[in-house]
DNA sequence: CACAAAGTGGGGAAAAGTGGGGAAGATGAG
DNA sequence: CTCATCTTCCCCACTTTTCCCCACTTTGTG
């Protein structure tokens, strides 16, 4: 289980301290790729496994394609150096428009990597903002075919 | 079970005492986070564990995405220190309006942390506003789908 | 009134994060 | 084929934050 928010400097060599409380949940497996909402989406290895349904075939839908070629596309196994650190390739930060300083968001089952006014927008929503989610997401769930 | 409101103060370094009898309740995997109207929630692992469907995975919609960034970002896992404190993140800090001192309160299978002004709030209610608002939700519960 | 339990405050050691230098390997041009 | 240059990765040193420990104050209880 994956909590917090922590900002994190990128250095101009790309690298990125991930925190240590998630460092010692990954294991070697570990896989980072791009998300939704412009972030960047580090997978734990059971996660990962569970996003490899998603596979090409001669009748794999023309989305599911484009978001394989997507997703897989942009995927690299994460290598920690000595200091706990991981390399943001320059296409990587380019996606997440990562370039001094980075957040780091555990988001329960997957760790994103956000650049500054991206996350700001949601970390720094207001208690009426917050509220107002919450109620969105729970009416939903009463009333799923809505 | 967790009942009773405490005036406890929270010191430069965002520690603030969980009193003795919720502290005694509250097992190993008890987490804070954000909560609706302002507050701060403490949850103990069972409460925690209900939270935990909401989980990222390439079918999530958007509003679940947003909802499960706000709060898994926001939480933390509950570390006691010798003294019985728990230390609240700044980010939770500012979210809540909380500076020198904080309010906990018991909400039956949860714990609250409010700011002086939020908490008053609730608390001053007047018994006309109780009854009111009493009687809303039982309107509610009569008829649950409107 | 005395003792115990609970809450408050601060200082210091250890851990985590940051930044830069240099060696090894890859790449490309002459 | 050789040399120069660039990139990648590893190592070391410094700074900042966290957390652990100790001591004091306040509150509650017998």
């Amino acid at each position: 289980m994956f909590l917090g928010t922590y900002r994190h400097s990128v250095d101009p060599k790309g690298r990125v301290a991930i925190p240590a409380r998630f460092r010692e949940q990954l294991q070697s497996g570990t896989v980072i790729s791009k998300g939704a909402e412009g972030c960047l989406q580090v997978y734990p290895p059971q996660e990962w496994a569970q996003e490899q349904g998603l596979r090409l075939g001669s009748t794999t839908p023309a989305e599911e394609r484009r978001l394989a070629r997507m997703m897989f596309g942009a995927a690299r196994e994460c290598e920690f150096d000595a200091q706990g650190r991981i390399v943001l390739s320059a296409d990587q930060r380019q996606y997440a428009g990562i370039t001094g300083i980075a957040w780091i968001v555990g988001v329960n089952n997957l760790i994103e990597i956000w650049n500054d006014e991206g996350w700001r927008r949601i970390g720094e929503a207001t208690p009426e903002e917050y509220t107002r989610i919450q109620d969105q997401v729970a009416e939903r769930r009463r009333a799923p075919r809505t």
